[in-house]
RNA sequence: GGGGAGUUGGCGGAGCGGUCAAUCGCAACAGACUGUAAAUCUGUCGCCCCAGUGGCUACCAAGGUUCGAAUCCUUGACUCCCCA
């Protein structure tokens, strides 16, 4: 899922978008509460009308943003205080009002409200928050029924639950039933890509995807490099979102079927071939990596647009890739030949 | 012809006797980025090396004053502005 935090995927448009085929978008709830507002966005039919995009949305809750904005905000059981990054303004955020904003925005699927600890930290602590953010979750699911009894338009929204746990395997484990005896639609695993090491963050999520229904969908959230999705997908993830792709591509990293290149470095100046010869978007077909180092020199828009579209069209593609070897029966060897060519480092020609 | 201002590292531009290999911005060279406070942030940026309270050469040129000069004086070269 390519992220469009505040109502649009940085640097493009849905007509990028859907020539990419990206099937699904994330929208985040605590940014667009604050800007243009979640009963703004509602009195013009939805963030699908309102942001002319009309696959579907998953809505992230705010819950991230408890952790990456922590100086910024105090917690308690009934919720969360927020000081808005814009103006400073108080904001409150309770598992309640998070099902209703997401509500008002009409997302396809909206997450539960949870805590997103910092990483690395004690089991005690963990486990305090792990046991709060599955109240917080049993009050979401409330609320998001209240939803689908009172509404009267047809509500078809999905709610996905979140596993928390740290890195600990027992309390996965304790998140994970907790999470799963409440019931959603689907689950996601939150709580990683916060910093700790790779190998660390694949052992969790070998470890907590057999406590998830199989037959529903999972969700690992915020990850992550190319390396890392192939890998999870490996251990069992069917969905992942990240900012990696479109955030890198504004700052100058491509990823390419042979690793990332930083476009912004002097030999491309001269290298008149396509960022990914495999590659058959819009921007390798028809610019060279001399034309976009230019672009990206020159501080030029447009660097970011044609940049960010071949970074989700490498993801997009990968995952695609990814399905298509899952269904011939030959992950393995796909994930295998994945790790020869995607070094860390793409090569200069 | 007369009067005035100036010349600093790739560029712009600080500095006006020691703490200056020289603030800062740009450019350049590299790095980071994982449920987006990010078209952002960080590092390097005279030469040499055993990489350090290390060596060398440096602020237009030459000479001088001084324990000590990018900073003061003299001469020269060049640039710009104003009045004729």
């Amino acid at each position: 899922m390519p992220v469009g935090t505040a109502g649009a995927v940085k640097a493009l448009t849905p007509r990028h978008l859907e020539e990419i085929d990206a099937s699904i978008i994330l929208g985040n709830t605590y940014h667009l509460m604050l800007r243009p507002g979640d009963e703004l966005i509602a009195r013009r039919g939805g963030l699908h009308k309102f942001s002319g995009w009309n696959r579907p949305i998953l809505t992230d809750s705010g819950g991230f943003q408890v952790f990456s904005l922590a100086d910024r905000r105090k917690i308690d059981e009934n919720g969360v205080d927020f000081r808005s990054h814009i103006d400073g303004s108080k904001h409150r955020l309770t598992p309640e009002s998070a099902v209703d904003i997401q509500a008002n925005l009409g997302s396809d699927i909206a997450m539960v409200l949870d805590e997103c600890p910092a990483l690395p930290s004690t089991p005690e602590i963990i486990q305090k928050s792990l046991q709060m953010s599955a109240r917080w979750a049993a009050r979401c699911r409330e609320q998001f029924f209240n939803h689908r009894k009172n509404r009267p338009d047809p509500f078809t929204q999905a709610q996905f639950g979140i596993v928390q746990g740290g890195t600990f395997k027992d309390l996965r484990a304790e998140s994970a039933e907790l999470t799963v005896s409440i019931g959603f639609e689907g689950y996601a695993i939150g709580g990683l890509s916060v910093g700790e090491p790779n190998e660390v963050m694949y052992r969790v999520v070998e470890e907590t995807t057999p406590l998830l229904p199989v037959n529903q969908p999972r969700y690992l959230m915020g990850v992550g490099t190319p390396i890392d999705i192939v890998e999870n997908v490996a251990r069992g993830i069917d969905m992942f979102d990240c900012v990696m792709p479109t955030r890198n591509a504004r700052n100058g990293q491509l990823f390419t079927s042979e690793g990332p290149i930083n476009i912004k470095n002097a030999p491309f100046s001269e290298d008149d071939g396509p960022v990914d010869p495999a590659c058959s978007c819009y921007t390798c077909r028809n610019f060279s990596r001399a034309y976009l180092n230019h672009l990206f020199r020159a501080g030029e828009m447009t660097a970011g647009t044609l940049n960010t579209l071949h970074n989700l069209s490498f993801y997009l593609d990968t995952m695609r890739r990814i399905r298509e070897a899952i269904s011939f029966g030959r992950f393995e060897d796909f994930r295998q030949k994945f790790h020869q060519t995607f070094t860390r480092r793409a090569l200069i020609s």
